[in-house]
RNA sequence: GCCACCGUAGCUCAGCUGGCAGAGCAGCGGUUUUGUAAACCGCGGGUCGGGGGUUCAAAUCCCUUCGGUGGCUCCA
């Protein structure tokens, strides 16, 4: 049939072709700068290949290298040109699923002999010269049994397990590239030569579907781009991230350990990093009492009773530490705060007039962690939770929801996150609590959020087992999420603890509970603060502000008078008044990452000035770093005392 | 927990196929008194993660154990 079809391009404008043209024949005709850069095409908002032939009138666009969905092409097809060059290199090896992934691709292998990095390096080359090949890569329909036989004569039994399940209805499309056929939704680039940007980056065992009780297999992870410029950033980020580390910039810094001797898991902070936790923890509690919040503080370990009555023993004790005997009773480490909160709240009866109620606490808790999961300060056994529990009337629901957010976004613009995003989380499968509960509540956070005018994100089903919840998440200079603010509404404890108010007729009833951390933990927000600032902590948060360095030995004694002087002044000061030259104790205060150096000489003790020096605050604020020039000590303390306030 | 990789001086790391444990930094002692990212000389420091085995001989090969790291959700 020659019938014409009608193709809508993405300005609206309509062309007319000849029914069965290819994807790759509208494009040309576009323009052929777009042929060059089109990966595959958007038909109805659906992928499809280049070669792919357009028989209905359909929304068309070219889908490039540089868009989202065109990098996910790149980033597929450069998982079978793996999986092709694995299978080459290494026959007798099965392939599971390779997928593009957020920042590239991987393939699970099933194969007897590990992968060495030696490997990688080889199948990266095979890579390199399947795509100089330029083979065609061509889409086929195969049927059920047909695709089913292939796949068991090859001896792919992940691929016919997965053949098996797809659904009856749908066709079943493969791709090909010489000898290699994979199953595949696609689309695929047209052929290998379009793939010239790939890294393989690193071999790891993943179990088969993820589960535990299937065998693991080996996985590679790779990246891909359409651009060498774009690849080579990638790569200089993951660098980056790497120097950013807070546990290499942890020891470094001399800010806090881990000891084998005492497990994993459990933190060690030195007294540079105490003295930062110590400026959080302050400021933290300053802003909790000026927002009325009232502060308590809970044992470590309790009767189990307690969390049997709060259900945490019932839902989590798998993340708890096993019970000691103390007086013929179990007792176990505290991994929650809130039962405690609610036992304070309940010593007295309470009236509708003074909620809502806010009790909040760093409240360090212990949670048993699988040992592989353990991860510097990010993942870890005990932990500090900036917690509160907020008790209020129904009524006050959305008000108290609010204020915690703004809170939130106070307390963490403050350590320097401005980019934040915000999740709305409703109700899991299993959970607790009457359905209109869930509306009203889930409800009244979603108010919370639109009268605010807050974009959110929903996260359908990804509520707590006991009450919907909003999180937040920062966003790093590197772009990486972070989550550590979380609003929780709680319909669990209340009941369990038959906890009540006397409202204004005189009868008891149940307050709301807001279950709500800010920073998340400590020891998880302090490790993002190292990776924030890359160790080039603001002034208000650094171990030390600045450094008193001299010259020669002749300027000791007024060094020392300038050093008590900050001091007192409630600085905190490094003194090097040492034998070396001013450019080894220079670089000892850059390494230290120390705010501020302070240079003595003859000459400044000659005019009674001091000569600053400022450290660079990492890539994205090199440029108030280096000589500052000459000043009084009474211009540079004003200057201090201006940066800290700003906490900039 | 499971899979892979890694454990050598306080730190970062070298030590190839078995043949006397090394470097730089840090530390300590001395010399130097210095002008914006490393002065010089010297000294001390290691059961090569632990245990077992193979061998004339093991940091090196094998087994085992402990610890660390990466990963184990993202529909073929």
């Amino acid at each position: 049939m020659s019938d014409r079809i009608k193709i809508t391009l993405p300005d609206g404008s309509v062309r007319e072709y000849d029914s069965g043209v290819t994807a790759l024949e509208v494009v040309k005709s576009i323009g052929p700068g777009l042929a060059k850069a089109a990966v595959a095409v958007l038909v109805d908002g659906r992928p499809v290949d280049l070669a792919a032939r357009l028989e209905r009138d359909a929304k068309f666009s070219a889908l490039k290298g540089d868009s989202p969905q065109g990098l996910e092409v790149i980033r597929h097809s450069a998982s079978h040109l793996m999986a092709q060059a694995v299978t080459e290199l290494h026959p007798g090896t099965r392939v599971a699923i390779g997928p593009a992934i957020e920042d590239g691709f991987y393939y699970d292998f099933d194969r007897e002999a590990p992968f060495s990095s030696e490997d990688l390096e080889k199948i990266e080359k095979k890579m390199a010269e399947l795509a100089a090949g330029d083979v065609p890569i061509e889409r086929r329909e195969m049927g059920r049994a047909e695709a089913l036989e292939h796949f068991r004569k090859l001896g792919e039994g992940y691929k016919v397990e997965l053949i098996s399940e797809l659904p009856e209805s749908e066709p079943i499309s493969f791709y090909r590239q010489g000898d290699f056929i994979d199953l595949c939704r696609g689309p695929h680039l047209p052929s290998t030569g379009r793939l010239k940007h790939f890294k393989l980056l690193s071999v790891a065992g993943a179990y088969w579907r993820g589960s535990e009780k299937n065998k693991m297999l080996q996985r590679i992870y790779g990246t891909a781009f359409d651009k060498k410029e774009q690849l080579e950033a990638h790569l200089a980020k993951l660098e980056e991230v790497k120097k950013r580390d807070h546990r290499r910039l942890g020891k470094e810094l001399d800010l806090f350990s881990i000891h084998e001797e005492v497990g994993g898991g459990l933190v060690h902070w030195h007294p540079k990093g105490a003295v930062m936790r110590d400026i959080i923890e302050t400021f933290w509690k300053a802003e909790h009492r000026k927002r009325g919040y009232q502060l308590a503080i809970t044992p470590h370990i309790a009767s189990e009773e307690i969390y049997r009555r709060s259900g945490h023993l019932q839902n989590y004790s798998d993340l708890m530490y096993s019970a000691m005997d103390i007086d013929g009773r179990p007792f176990r480490a505290k991994p929650m705060n809130c039962p405690g909160h609610i036992l304070i709240y309940k010593t007295r009866m309470h009236s509708y007039r003074e909620m809502p109620y806010r009790i909040g606490e760093m409240g360090t808790v212990y949670r048993y962690e699988r040992s592989g999961v353990l991860h510097g300060l990010l993942r870890v056994r005990g932990f500090t939770i900036d917690d509160a529990h907020i008790f209020c009337r129904p009524d006050q629901l959305e008000a108290e929801v609010l204020g915690v957010y703004d809170f939130a976004t106070f307390l963490l613009g403050s350590f320097g996150f401005k980019d934040l995003k915000v999740y709305l989380a409703t109700r899991p499968e299993k959970s607790v609590g009457a359905d209109a509960d869930w509306d009203k509540a889930t409800a009244a956070l979603r108010a919370a959020l639109e009268h605010h005018g807050v974009a959110y994100q929903l996260d359908e089903g990804g509520g707590a087992f006991y009450g919907p919840k909003i999180d937040l998440k920062v966003l790093d200079p590197l772009g990486r999420e972070w989550q550590c603010t979380t609003i929780q509404f709680d319909f669990n404890l209340p009941e369990r603890f038959d906890i009540t108010y006397v409202d204004e007729s005189g009868k008891q009833v149940r307050p709301f509970v807001v279950h709500r951390a800010l920073l998340g933990s400590l020891e998880r927000f302090f490790a993002l603060l190292v990776e924030h600032y890359a160790g080039s902590f603001p002034l208000w948060l650094s171990p030390f502000q600045l450094a008193v360095l001299t010259i020669t030995d002749a300027q000791t004694e007024y060094a020392k008078t300038l050093f008590d002087k900050f001091e007192k002044l409630g600085f905190r000061v490094k003194a090097n008044f040492g034998a070396e030259k001013i450019g080894a104790k220079i670089r000892d205060a850059e390494m230290e990452k120390i705010p501020y150096m302070v240079i003595i000489g003859k000459k400044e003790e000659e005019d009674k000035q001091v000569s600053v020096r400022r450290h660079g605050q990492g890539p994205f604020d090199k440029l108030r770093a280096g000589d500052v020039g000459k000043m009084t000590v009474e211009e540079l303390v004003d200057r201090l005392n201006k940066e800290v306030v700003q906490r900039g």
